[in-house]
DNA sequence: TTATATATTTAGATGAGTCTAAAAATTATG
DNA sequence: CATAATTTTTAGACTCATCTAAATATATAA
């Protein structure tokens, strides 16, 4: 059983490793979790002993099979307590990241499989973020940034791609939430940004916004 | 904010020194803690250091107000997760106390604020121990060991004063839970043990378990 | 009350995880 | 392609929490 700081390597190599999971290096690691490089270094080389990563010096870091189920497994806590959080004990979105970085580290598979039970099996939590099931695999999600629509398409906002409560703050005001209406209305040149309609509301976001709100795909 | 293993040292402290907090030694918190009495002599000399206990050396160790606060809420936390974890997730009370553990070190007030709310604040756990409320007031309890009940009385179980799985289990196997009607038929001299009523079948219990048995006092 | 047993503390070591500063390897640039 | 800039690793130090073994204080008992 990996250690608290060794759960959260392994979880943001997952992270920044994408979908393809092609190897990352030590500073996007170190910058991941706000720390040092070096600090990277050592901790690397200490779960490539455990066989939880492939590591090899200065050519950066994956995770092996058996680093993936343990990363993956992270995530489905995570997102499982984060719905607990929202749907049960009714905190918002933007308030609930913290609170499950603490809880995914509880060690108990029986206590995973009953929440689970308790949440009915969600596939999504409230960020709209896949919940893998207890082996492992994620519901389809198809998906593409609001900053890739085409001009005048509409869609539905089906998850955000970041946490900052900052973040979920401005949506919030924007009216911007899980299943909500969006029809791209213009892409401004200049500076990237894109004009939308929410409801009968038309607004202005930045491409970085835009990037981070995920739109489904039929 | 306390280490986890300060809040364990604050937890242990606190149980030993029971209701009046009396000093408790440096072996008995070790024996608590399942660790070494020269680990007890580092740990607390810290915790004198930020005032949450009273410490002269050779002399023993008692909370101070700050420190008991702090035991009060840790203990608050892991009683109302033990609710959660049988009321909601419909664990048995022999298996929730490794859980409760992890559980009770988890950071956020909001979360137990709400916790609460969502179990309607319960004012006892699965095993009948009181919960502290957010001002860190125990609710009332008159109750003593079944061991001190008088010949012939009748009694109902209100709590237990054990967590080990083990006793628990056994406790399930003669059909006593929090709410069973006792009555003691017998003290038997020879070994100190008890023949009781549950229900309409007579058991035979020894002194040890007697006395982790809370019979409540009208 | 002096010797002995027990409890407690100190001294020094260890492992986990982190840091800074310096060294080494890799990548980029002129 | 050689040198500069950047990235990564190593070396050494630090904190936290623990341990063992030795020293010291307290309690017990002849």
């Amino acid at each position: 059983m990996p250690s608290q700081a060794e759960e959260n390597y392994l979880k943001a190599i997952f992270k920044l490793s994408g979908k393809e999971q092609h190897s990352v290096s030590t500073n996007s690691i170190a910058e991941e979790l706000q720390t040092k490089a070096s600090s990277v270094s050592d901790m690397v080389k200490k779960l490539s002993e455990k066989n939880l990563v492939n590591y090899i010096k200065y050519q950066g870091v994956s995770l092996t099979k058996e680093g993936v189920v343990l990363a993956v497994h992270i995530v489905r806590k995570h997102r499982l307590w984060e719905v607990f959080l929202v749907n049960h004990l009714h905190f918002k979105w933007d308030e609930v990241h913290d609170i499950a970085e603490q809880l995914e580290h509880i060690e108990s598979p029986e206590l995973v499989a009953r929440l689970d039970i308790f949440l009915e099996h969600p596939n999504y939590d409230p960020h709209g973020d896949p919940i893998p099931n207890a082996r492992g695999e994620f519901p389809e999600t198809t998906a593409i940034p609001l900053s890739e629509l085409k001009l005048s398409s509409k869609g539905k906002v089906v998850a955000v791609e970041m946490d900052e409560p900052s973040f979920l703050k401005y949506l919030d005001k924007l009216n911007i939430s899980i299943g909500t209406q969006v029809v791209v209305l213009e892409f401004n040149d200049f500076d990237n940004s894109i004009d939308i309609m929410i409801d009968t509301v038309q607004r202005h976001i930045s491409l970085d916004v835009a990037k981070n709100i995920l739109i489904g795909v039929l």
